[in-house]
DNA sequence: TTCGTTGCAAACATTTTGCAGTTTC
DNA sequence: GAAACTGCAAAATGTTTGCAACGAA
């Protein structure tokens, strides 16, 4: 019910906004993407929801590029390119991540919450610029 | 020569100081290791000295932690794992980096320049708190 | 009226930069 | 003297927070 009562609707469009997208959206950019639709959203609102969002684990952090934090609502572990031409942060859907957990608990003691494996480099578009 | 002459000695203690430690060290950790030796190096002079060995390739920057960025003398791939109870990151030597980055290549068209696999959770000190 | 959400502006923390002073050659 | 490095303080940047106003129940 809430994502239908006026008082979610920014809350529900920033979550949204994240589905909705793969472009692993930093605060800023999400705040932008939701412009045309809610002219008057604040940035604070976007970072305070982003925050929730993470904490109730329907999103997660996926990188920091250039000092700026990038979400993704897919929660499911996946590979990640960042292209340091044009800061973009790409799905790599064709590499699988390798199931490394249980072997880092035998081998060091940590308890694995999660893993990220991220690759960077240039991105075919600014490989030919 | 470049090491011992003083004009140099300060440069030299930031990069010593990152090779001779594994606790991948923020640029205020490193400050704050050298403050002995040197009692007057500036904070502004480990970011301007740790931006300038990270472009010049001698250290790279391994995650970013609550916020602050994380430094590591050694550039060969190799595995972390973030605590998130305290902050550390650790060496999972046992553990090795797939290497993907032709398969990333062939499948993408993105150029791999560098890969991070790193494990978040709860090192074993943390888990027993 | 009580609780949760928001916008705004101020505060905050980390990082970068301008500039003057010092060292090296 | 020219070039390079540094400390200090100020600025810049991304993010968080306090507070008053608003909306829902």
């Amino acid at each position: 019910m809430e994502a239908h009562t006026k008082q979610f609707r920014k809350r529900n469009a920033i979550l949204t906004c994240l589905q909705g997208t793969d472009t692993h959206p930093s605060a800023e950019m999400v705040h932008e993407m939701l412009h045309h639709e809610h002219p008057d959203i604040s940035l604070a609102t976007v970072y305070r929801n982003l925050a929730l969002f993470k904490q109730q684990g329907l999103i997660q952090s996926v990188a920091t590029v250039r000092g700026i934090e990038r979400f993704d609502a897919n929660t499911e572990p996946h590979v990640h390119f960042i292209c340091t031409g044009c800061d973009a942060v790409l799905d790599l859907h064709q590499i699988s991540v390798p199931h490394l957990g249980e072997e880092v608990q035998q081998t060091s003691g940590c308890r694995v919450e999660n893993c990220q494996l991220t690759f960077t480099g240039l991105c075919g578009k600014c490989q030919s610029i």
